[in-house]
DNA sequence: GCTTGACCTGTTATGATATTACATACATAG
DNA sequence: CTATGTATGTAATATCATAACAGGTCAAGC
């Protein structure tokens, strides 16, 4: 693969848009992009992304959609990688920990990370139809809820927020 | 069961502090009353307050944790009741639907609603350690997130807000 | 160059969570 | 008392996730 460019917001139509899951948009762009951020950042924190990881995230990178686990499994296994349950689990919580995918809870599924390495713990819209996700912002619900937290002398690690419903398309279509 | 006398806010140590599953509370009077409240709530809708469900109800009641359903499960099934999973799926679905119970989908496991009768959608602070569950207000988080959706289209039908973290208990152990 | 150690991948096996499908029982309205 | 809808019981299976161990790769230091 060719060295990709260097990241340039200015131009990134995903840094202008950030939330643009469901909106049309040069998602060619999108996903090179994500994957040259990718290579950024794990070679600066020292992390390996090596071919399966590397795979799983551009699977990921496809669409904003949520995928499970086994999905994963079996693409990896079509390409001729392992095809036991351990070898996704194990890729997808290393872009877990990578901040380059995220688990949304609610479907038992993964998605790539829109925004990789800008730090975030984002709010997810998931649309119930098609599994689309986009990410939304949550610090200011995090912050209503670090006040009753305090007051209950309860220390909060880390939040999920997650919002199920229509995405705009399938809300078309219905 | 003898009828329960009617429910007095005013004396109700969960109306006065409602968070209180970190707290110490007289927690007989706390789950005496949900029960109470339970059977108020499924008669007037019409629902069937049966003996499965009351008792699934009384296991989540017995303190402000998150069970599984495979632990209510072995519970009934100690009771004399079935003990295939969907015995305890449907109890537990019915429960939620009536707003008598709710599903932790960080622990995938359910846990009695403190404050039934109360029309809400809290958020849940959850302690990793031992599993209390705390209800916490969401409304300010929800407002905050449906302004994000509307920019982009997107209808929320429901909202997950989690916190994971340490209950003070648990905090002073370690 | 070889050894060592850290890390990654693959596999087997199993555990944990959840649902489908169908049979049976039970309450109640007519 | 029977038809209807609802609830319960059970078997079978689907779906999601992890533990434990074997073998491979690669780079650092001798």
């Amino acid at each position: 693969m060719p060295t990709p460019a260097p990241h340039n917001p200015a131009t990134c139509p995903g840094c202008a848009a950030p939330d643009l899951a469901f909106a049309a948009h040069d998602h060619a762009h999108c996903a090179a992009d994500a994957l040259a951020r990718a290579h950024a950042i794990t070679a600066a924190s020292g992390a390996r992304l090596t071919p399966v990881r590397r795979r799983v995230l551009e699977i990921l990178l496809e669409d904003h959609r949520a995928l499970g686990a086994y999905d994963v499994l079996a693409r990896l296994a079509a390409d001729g990688f392992g095809n036991q349950p351990p070898v996704a689990y194990r890729a997808l919580e290393f872009l877990v920990e990578q901040g380059l995918a995220h688990r949304i809870q609610r479907l038992n599924a993964f998605t790539a990370c829109a925004h990789p390495g800008e730090a975030h713990a984002p709010a997810f819209l998931i649309c119930r139809s098609c599994h689309s996700v986009a990410e939304a912002e949550a610090a200011p619900a995090r912050d209503a809820l670090a006040h009753d937290a305090a007051r209950l002398g309860f220390t909060i690690e880390r939040t999920t927020i997650e919002a199920l419903g229509l995405c705009p398309a399938c809300k078309d279509q219905a």
